[in-house]
DNA sequence: GCCGTTTTCGGCCCGACTGTTTTCAGTCG
């Protein structure tokens, strides 16, 4: 069993006990083993197995979860969970999920209603019977539809970082029959989207096809829809994303990769573009119209300059303008991966992550970075211990020591993020901020504000001249939480004036602003900063979703503040107007 | 259930809001 997977069942077994009532401190050490064991760098499988080590020396894990450790290595369950699983269903799960609802209520509906469905709880709510429970009443009814509503939305969509993971276990898999030379992702996955349906795989080779019964077989494979001559296509792993992987001749490769990475928009775009030129496009190949003579499929490239195209980079094509850019010969400069110079937003043990400065530093530096931010979080953020004033000049001295001993091989930036409160001010008084390097304001409570009540408090903390960046500017979490609302335009136009510069926030659960937002804003003049948000130090390797999210953005290196050097870098968040 | 120690128990994070109450429990971040 993979780490993962024992941190998912010890953190849905804390999710239970919760339901159940139980102690709240005992659920906190189930979830603090969880995370623990998420991070952790080795597979607990093999420290369980060797009678060498012992698992009770990782930090959060005692003699109580290391016994339940050994039961699930043993046969999949331990007794804690199987006690919960008997009081409660598993979809009882499902119901945290929904807003507005908490373990208590969730536990008062089961224990009056034995429901066990979304569906059902619909049913409930709109024939008035939550509101006959003790302290529900209209409004949640209300509250719990909507949510009920939003919830469905998302569901069949899966973080780009998730798909990610399945490709490349899925692509050592494949790689490794005799017979494929390469894996290749297509679909919404190589455009970098945000969220991912489904997940497509186009594997050559001179015996391609020998890969696709071993693929169905693969442990993952909850079921196998279709296993033909030249497709597989199956759900895979226990969140069951959708796998489609086609085999596919060398000589029409190109054209594949076209047809399957999309969009549906930009293909048709593509397609209708090739049909006035006297062609027709199909996965097969670019064909005249009149005879069946081919022209292009071999590579994607010369399939768009047989249509008179450079190659449009995936991120580009969903059919917002980068057929016309391409034909005019504008499309942007890309950002890539190798130009960012430094990582500027993450988090320390001094708040909530999980490693020291130092390391940080150390993990930035093995990146090839000149320099890091460290920026925690300030004193609104109770729960993660955040810096009040006194921590943080205490703090910054400390950075202009260790850059004056130069003992980290790296350039360290003093940072913050701090809390925007509710009316706009930040948490911390002016004079701790001016000690500082840098300061990204981020909101990170009273998010269900008025569009207008949100805009002035973006705009009021606009004001703070220590202010430099804005982090996660809209606050969403995908697949949970919409973006909070407010007058976008308004405030990227203020930040633009004051030289506030937007956040890129690289964190897959993120990736906040998106592409169509950062157009927005650059055409507004705005700068960017693209930033992982990391609590641990392999958090950084996020880099590239938020370059893939930026580039989606049409964002060149020069909009991006952090392809700076080090001493350029230093000069522009001295500069502030 | 974990951890640390003034070491085998006692402490572990908490403020604000919301809706439902009529003094506060539950949820959220």
């Amino acid at each position: 069993m993979e780490n993962k997977e024992i941190a998912r069942l010890l953190s849905e077994t804390a999710d239970l006990m919760e339901i159940a009532g139980e102690d709240s401190f005992r659920i906190r050490s189930y979830r603090n083993a969880a995370s623990a064991i998420d991070g952790y760098p080795e597979r607990i499988a093999d420290i369980l197995r060797d009678p060498e080590r012992k698992v009770t020396d990782i930090p959060g894990i005692g003699k109580g979860i290391a016994g339940a450790l050994h039961e699930l290595a043993a046969r999949g369950s331990f007794e804690r969970r199987d006690e919960m699983l008997e009081k409660f269903p598993p979809t009882a799960l499902e119901f945290l999920k929904i807003q507005g609802l908490g373990p208590k209520s969730i536990r008062l509906i089961w224990e009056h209603y034995r429901i066990s469905t979304i569906d059902e709880l619909e049913r409930l709510c709109k024939e008035e019977k939550l509101r006959v429970l003790p302290r529900m009443g209209a409004k949640l009814e209300e509250k719990v539809l909507r949510s009920i509503a939003q919830y469905r939305q998302r569901t069949g969509r899966y973080l780009l970082s998730y798909a990610e993971t399945i490709a490349a276990e899925a692509g050592a898999l494949l790689r490794a029959v005799g017979g494929v030379e390469a894996v290749t992702p297509a679909g919404s996955l190589r455009r970098g989207r945000e969220t991912v349906g489904d997940l497509d795989l186009l594997v050559t080779g001179p015996d391609a096809t020998a890969a696709l019964g071993p693929f169905a077989k693969w442990g993952k494979v909850q079921e196998v829809l279709a296993l033909g001559e030249n497709k597989v296509s199956a759900r895979v792993g226990y969140e069951g994303l959708q796998v489609d992987v086609r085999t596919l001749p060398v000589d029409t490769f190109g054209a594949a990769m076209q047809y399957f990475t999309g969009s549906k928009d930009h293909n048709v775009a593509i397609r209708t573009r090739a049909v006035r030129m006297g062609f027709k496009l199909s996965e097969y190949g670019l064909f005249r119209a009149d005879g069946n003579t081919r022209v292009a499929g071999e590579t994607e490239e010369g399939v768009y300059h047989a249509l008179g195209l450079p190659w449009i980079p995936p991120e580009l094509r969903e059919n917002t303008g980068e057929i016309e850019a391409a034909e005019e010969g504008r499309l942007p400069e890309l950002v890539e991966l190798e130009q960012i110079r430094g990582d500027i937003h993450m988090h320390t043990t001094e708040t909530d992550g999980r490693a020291s400065l130092e390391e940080m530093a150390a993990a930035a530096r093995e990146r090839g970075y000149q320099y890091v931010a460290i920026t925690d979080h300030s004193k609104a953020l109770a729960m993660a211990n955040g810096l009040d004033e006194k921590r943080v000049v205490e703090f910054a001295r400390r950075v202009r020591e260790l850059n004056r001993e130069g003992a980290l091989g790296i350039r360290v930036f003093s940072g913050l993020e701090c809390d925007i409160l509710k009316d706009g001010s930040l948490d911390l008084a002016h004079d701790a901020l001016a000690e500082l390097d840098f300061v990204i304001g981020s909101v990170h409570s009273h998010m269900h504000q008025e569009s207008a009540e949100m805009t002035n408090r973006l705009l009021r903390a606009l004001e703070c001249p220590h202010l430099r960046a804005l982090g996660h500017p809209t606050g969403r979490l995908l697949l949970q939480r919409d973006a909070f609302p407010f007058d976008f335009e308004r405030v990227v136009t203020e930040a633009v004036r004051r030289g506030v510069w937007l956040e890129i926030n690289a964190s897959p659960e993120r990736l906040d602003l998106h592409g169509t937002l950062i157009r927005t804003a650059k055409a507004r003049g705005a700068k960017f900063t693209i930033a992982t948000d990391a609590h641990h130090p392999k958090h950084l390797a996020n880099m590239r979703y938020g370059i893939l999210t930026a580039r989606r953005g049409w964002l060149g290196p020069a909009d991006v503040m952090n392809t700076l050097a080090a001493d350029a870098f230093a000069r522009a968040i001295q500069a502030k107007s």
